[in-house]
DNA sequence: TAACATAACTACAACGTTTGCGTGTTGATA
DNA sequence: TATCAACACGCAAACGTTGTAGTTATGTTA
């Protein structure tokens, strides 16, 4: 195996020392200007580059910060990357990628192997399995073991850690709010099981716009999806079983709330089928505004959550705090930042 | 800054050599039973993880590698990234993400910023900045450091190493053949400029397609779209627009076969606004079943790339030449593996 | 009992850097 | 001509590991 140019390759052949080398390309007042040019003419000619692990390990630090999301192929996690990447690299940072696939033990396993001194800190949005198991003792062994973490999205407050979140009930309560004022009398929703966090908390927003216009909640309105592996292309047939039921039982629902783009769509589909008018005999919004809302037709209008920002924002916190640890200065209380949303409204509402 | 526990803070404690612990915790024959045991105890009750810096240092590999692509919010990237992340971790390795978002100097800079020892090998999918400027003299430094590296998806021949792509050509022939065999007669594509290989090829499939069956290619019906910013929210309207004109003039084409499902979709919604019945009075065939694919009206028949095998058998490649690489191995010929497409019938044709 | 085998360790170098400190040359000063 | 800066550089330790080559005791053999 060829070896990368080194220090010490360099010192051989122009006959100095590896600390001559070292702090002449670091234009030292040490050394005299006639050796530093001998010497960077010489690095430039062999093409030397620090190497970079070398300077992991003398520095204590990566420069690198590791990202465990439940799933890749969804828009949503896909933006928090492209933000996390934007202000990590702005910063000097590398970014790696864990996958979690919303098991609990590749969660476990994923952070362990980071957490061997590759990463300088986590950003982590939890698996949908850790949430129902509720074992966080992963996270707190992180945390003991004093490697900075920020959370995402999916929070948890047991955990002592910077949190940045939407604020989902928020979000939810403006967007019921809007289908009432525009007219909607009879409104469902469409959500998950209540450990998902977000589908709890933004279900909570809808009973709460209901409640601001003395409209009394209906439980056979309310649908609790499980969605397990909704993602998976063949399960979607649930969702859709659920929802024509639903128009079957309460064909005068005229507004539909769903805390994710898909089951929008989805349940746009399932209407059309019937027969609705959209949005003349059922308006209906989603949560997160990513490609499907844009391209279904009609278009969803649609509460979103500005991936990239939060995932900006959560460079940041995380990268202070790795600052603050590296240079011991005192420890701020941990902070929770909530990116607020905002609807975007296009065909699917009045 | 608290540090984490090190061979040495075990060696002090325990009164031994620092070798004698790194021994202990191997089960190094060298070792008494007794010293064994002591050593894993006390290493246990402090929670000892070697650290993998020092180790990449001393092995002079860091089990990481690194994918760049243009993009990643995007679903093809997405499943490629999965593909290669489980790969890599069946075999222990890490994956980093660099985002080039199709610019050229961002992929420079980032395949800089790894090259520093960070990782073994590159996975790569090229800018479409890098594409038109055909500079790839980042790539070439690379491969002359002996950084293995594999190319995926958007590929050039000049560059000699590992490559997978899919069969652009054949997929689109099929699906072109396909839209024949089911009554239509006169094909509109939608591509992109000639500069990214895949619109390319995927060209030339229409083409033969075309002359297989004798029909003579129509020059107004190759529409090359200037996909600069085309997954920009508002550069759609070029397309709308170029699509409209298209069935105005032509408004007996009765087939479309578009490079990728974005473009398939907002035809589909063009067409469909224009008073088509799809897929009575159009058909349409996209290219990369994604999401918009499994969930547009009508749904999308579309050529499938199967991303998550690319992933994984680029992985595989690269593993297998770090390994040759680090082992000394003698050099097997750089690869091009084909991943074939396969055609899934939708909504969109008969 | 001298020679030697074995068990159970320890020392050291190396991976590639950085940096504080030591040191040998100059030339200038008193 | 001693004395002393200033200059230009080298040495060595450190970051955390691993593996090879010693180094001790202790026990065995002829």
């Amino acid at each position: 195996m060829k070896k990368r140019t080194t220090l010490k390759q360099l010192a051989r052949e122009l006959d100095v020392s590896i600390s001559t080398v070292s702090k002449a390309l670091k234009n030292s007042p040490e050394i005299s200007q006639d050796t530093i040019d001998r010497v960077k003419a010489f690095a430039k000619l062999l093409n030397y580059r620090p190497n970079n692990i070398a300077l992991s390990l003398k520095n204590r630090k990566t420069k690198t910060i590791g990202i465990i999301i439940p799933d890749i192929v969804h828009h949503f996690f896909t933006k928090v990357i492209k933000g996390v990447e934007k202000y990590a690299n702005s910063k000097g940072y590398n970014v790696i990628v864990g996958l979690s696939n919303e098991s609990f033990s590749n969660e476990v396993i994923n952070m362990e192997m980071l957490a061997d001194g590759s990463i300088d800190g986590f950003i982590i949005s939890m698996a949908r399995e850790t949430m129902q198991l509720q074992d966080y003792q992963h996270y707190t062994e992180t945390l003991n073991e004093e490697i900075p973490l920020v959370m995402f999205d999916r929070v948890v407050a047991e955990i002592p850690c910077d949190k940045v979140t939407v604020d989902d009930t928020k979000g939810a309560e403006i967007a019921v709010d809007t289908l009432i004022n525009k007219g909607a009398t009879k409104i469902a929703i469409l959500t998950t099981k209540d450990y998902v966090s977000v589908g709890r908390l933004r279900t909570k927003g809808y009973l709460e716009a209901l409640k601001k216009h003395g409209i009394n909640p209906i439980p056979d309105l309310i649908l609790k999806i499980d969605d397990e592996l909704l993602y998976e292309d063949d399960h979607l047939d649930v969702l859709e079983k659920q929802v024509r039921e639903l128009l079957l039982i309460h064909p005068d629902v005229n507004g539909i709330f769903a805390v994710n783009e898909l089951y929008a769509v989805v349940a746009m589909k399932v209407a059309k089928e019937m027969g609705y008018v959209i949005p003349k005999d059922l308006q209906v919004i989603g949560f997160t505004d990513g490609m499907l809302s844009k391209h279904a037709t009609p278009t969803l209008s649609t509460v979103s959550q500005h991936g990239e920002s939060m995932g900006a924002k959560a460079a940041e916190l995380l990268i202070q705090r790795i600052d603050e640890r590296v240079n011991d200065l005192p420890k701020e209380p941990t902070k929770t930042v909530i990116i607020s949303t905002n609807l975007i409204q296009r065909g699917s509402t009045k």
